[in-house]
DNA sequence: GTGATTAGTAAGCAC
DNA sequence: GTGCTTACTAATCAC
């Protein structure tokens, strides 16, 4: 799935509505207040229909932003998922282990006692009861 | 995070390159095959361009399954993550609890094989150093 | 109005 | 040509 990959966009984007103001940039449009855009829109003498135009591509423009900081959070949630799963694991793996070694242990301690009581019977020495099968 | 709603399209969808043949719906337009298409396309006596149009329209309304299908797979693996998850978090508890009881297991032992040795030094009964310090 | 999310569109890529 | 994925647009929602 080699899908992750960065696009490049060889088509440019289909130009905006024509932007009245030229020597306005993009990055500017969006920056700039609501209130000092009115401010310059009126100071221009823009008509109606080129302030609502000149509107419209600045909310495109963020709107373009927003999608794309959407997807990255997308993105960045899936990893976060999938680092939480394999951390999961070791864990797992880790549990495991101890598991083991805990196991063994029983074992020895369960050893020494068989050993002791195996002791007592080749000596013929008697085992109060309650410690026989506590 | 209610964004999970599936939304409603209140404002119907802009209309594609009109349909020269009226009597073939979207759903038979992406059914069809090629060849059938074609073929209904030069017996109606398209033009170039409409059949063009035709074309590009089916491409359309493909892609607009495509799309969806894309954000289906897309939430149908995040679920799956998070499933993967729980599983193994619940996994892990249960481990947690066998961890437990077999740490209560070696105490056990533990437990019986010292009352048998204060037994024995009640006792004055002398144990092999090899039993004392397996 | 802003920011986020969704369905749809077009472009790109792999097959 | 088909199917999938991505960036983008517009609509919608919540605030």
């Amino acid at each position: 799935m080699p899908q992750d990959i960065k696009r490049e966009r060889k088509v440019p984007l289909a130009p905006l509505s024509p932007c009245p103001i030229p020597d306005i940039t993009d990055d500017e449009l969006i920056s700039i207040s609501v209130r000092d855009l009115n401010r310059t829109l009126k100071l221009r003498g823009l008509t109606r229909d080129e302030i609502v135009r000149m509107k419209q591509r600045r909310r495109t423009l963020k709107n373009r932003g927003y999608a794309a900081s959407c997807r990255i959070k997308r993105i960045e949630q899936k990893d976060e998922l999938e680092t939480e799963k394999t951390q999961e694991w070791h864990d797992l793996e880790a549990m495991q282990s101890t598991n083991e070694r805990i196991r063994e242990d029983t074992e020895l301690w369960m050893c020494k006692y068989e050993a002791l009581k195996k002791f007592a019977l080749a000596n013929k020495i008697a085992i109060p009861p309650e410690l026989e099968h506590p």
